[in-house]
DNA sequence: ATTTTCGCTGCAAACGTTTGCGAAATTGTT
DNA sequence: AACAATTTCGCAAACGTTTGCAGCGAAAAT
């Protein structure tokens, strides 16, 4: 048993293949008893267009590509979720590729794409991602590419972001709100501009604030060291502690509750993340949300508008909000 | 600017199109001296081949379709993470749609896949699935369906699941080996084969024991309705709740926070996982892993099976380990 | 010198569509 | 009845590959 074919269809009504396809997309030439005996068999025969033949024949894929580092990960999960689904509903499928922060894989992957023949692709560079040239040549063949969450610092092309310096900045005037006295600040890897603007921004603004914070600084790559360094600094009687992500946050939340401390009571939290860890916990944390769902209705807009003929390069920053739990 | 194509290479250097086809795939028949004029040629000029050509040709897509609820799941995304690396690693594209537990939006990926005329097909189906007819159709025209996790009861197909009888009951027994008495045992939706088989291995088990122990049932669809149920239950003082998934662990977890209880002093709690959602606490919880990763490569030896010929229909389960936390 | 062999290359069909153009059948107009 | 207009349909080319087969020139064998 193989697949229907329009070929098929039309051997059996004895109408040309032409013919089928055109009654198959409701053409005005076809009549209407003619669409109908059409239809009529096509749904008996289960037909279904080869996608491939149409690709190659229109040379239109509808096709997106997304490149990201993990699919395992809240941000990334619900960016994807949202392209995704963005993607389905406009008539585009998706296909989803994930680098795990190698650039050599990021290049295979790439060609993937273009063998697929992309209509547009949406990439988050892996930190090692030194040379962009292979991306920036896509838009030589009329590709639209819309780099997001990670972005290369050139200023040729599309960027989809979120409002990194901003969020640390909400963060930060929410403690000052509340009163607070003496901060552990809890940042990430250093290598990435993310860590670099959150981390500026954040001190510069507790440090603005004229009576005096006292603020503490410390880094960790994983949820473990964060756990080591919250116990560290829990002996320094802290009264908040600012987490940069996820990873950082349940590092951290361990150290607390190891700790046996009440929150907001004997100590305060907040961090900046996607939202999905910090309901976790009972209180909830407050946390700055940077949505990767917002992300990525962002990208898919920014997208379209690309494929609208848009050749304006753009870098766009979605805001960030406080979502308040209640742990500050 | 567009695409390179064997024709254009083939008019630039004097050679037919099939010399040029031949020469970049190492063909015998073609000299060293034309293969290296081609090879070179052909990168400068950035060729990649048109897959839609190529499948529409040799009508073998290379191309995985997976089918999944949620992509933003911790379970599902090891699965599809460990999916996605298989596949690239044995040159296959994977394309991956969601459903949101919505069997209309399954069809329509179905479509999609059968569309893109996927070689093959991973599929979790969404609770309310009741006819499996459209995805069993797959199989007249050879394609080869690997059902995983929520699987149908039909015994006409290909399953791989995490083992369930047995991951309920070896949480049973390590409840009854802690000689816990009264334990509450929170469900999923009744509708899943899975929630049916984990309840009917955890009760029996339960239930086998010679000195009784108390256990009371409910189910929850939604993590804040296992919160609630968690919340009610805590009144009649169990020492143990056992939560069939991640979803109903988060409630559960938010109710004993909530209350204020120590774990395990006050209460002891024990879970069906993939794991990182027990790691979260402190102390970690004890679970029954249920890996998605293992499950994933699972599907897709099983898939490679399929499609290297065996028409042997199985239902594949990977064994499950108690991880032991510091909750029970 | 003729045949055989062998290495290299090209021809052409096929995969399943879409679509411009022309032709036949039907209808309407005078 | 003759012709124009309209409706309905088919032809054939094209998209970019792969691949069986045939062709051709030159070296090797007879």
């Amino acid at each position: 048993m193989t697949n229907t074919t329009l070929k098929k269809i039309s051997e059996i009504l004895g109408l040309s293949i032409s013919t089928i396809s055109r009654a198959l997309k409701d053409h005005p030439d076809i009549s209407d008893k003619t669409k109908q005996r059409v239809v009529e068999l096509a749904t008996t025969l289960d037909y279904e267009p080869n996608a491939n033949a149409i690709n190659l024949r229109t040379s239109n894929s509808k096709l997106f590509g997304l490149i990201v580092p993990s699919i395992s990960n809240s941000f990334y999960n619900s960016f994807i979720s949202s392209v995704e689904e963005e993607s389905r509903r406009n008539g585009y499928s998706l296909m989803i590729l994930q680098s795990g922060d190698d650039p050599s894989i990021e290049i295979t992957n790439l060609k993937l794409c273009r063998q697929n023949r992309i209509t547009g692709l949406f990439v988050c560079i892996s930190p090692d991602t030194v040379n962009i040239d292979a991306f920036l040549r896509l838009k030589e063949i009329e590709i639209p590419v819309i780099f997001f969450d990670k972005v290369p610092e050139s200023n040729d092309c599309n960027k989809v972001c979120v409002a990194d310096s901003l969020s640390a900045t909400i963060a930060a005037n929410a403690i000052i709100n509340k009163k607070k006295k003496k901060v552990v600040a809890l940042f990430g890897n250093t290598h990435l501009l993310i860590t670099r603007k959150r981390l500026e921004a954040f001190t510069t603004t507790i440090n603005e604030k004229v009576n005096k914070i006292k603020l503490i600084t410390d880094y960790a790559v994983s949820s473990a060291q964060a756990e080591e360094a919250a116990l560290k600094h829990l002996k320094e009687k802290p009264d908040t502690f600012f987490c940069m992500s996820d990873e950082i946050l349940t590092g951290t939340m361990k150290a607390i509750q190891k700790k046996g401390l009440k929150i907001p009571d004997d100590i305060s939290v907040i961090a900046i993340s996607n939202g999905d860890i910090p309901k976790l916990y009972f209180p909830e944390i407050t946390y700055v949300e940077t949505s990767g769902l917002k992300l990525g209705k962002l990208a898919f807009s920014s997208m379209m508008a690309c494929l609208g003929g848009s050749t304006f390069i753009q870098e766009l920053t979605i805001e960030s909000l406080l979502v308040e739990g209640e742990s500050l």
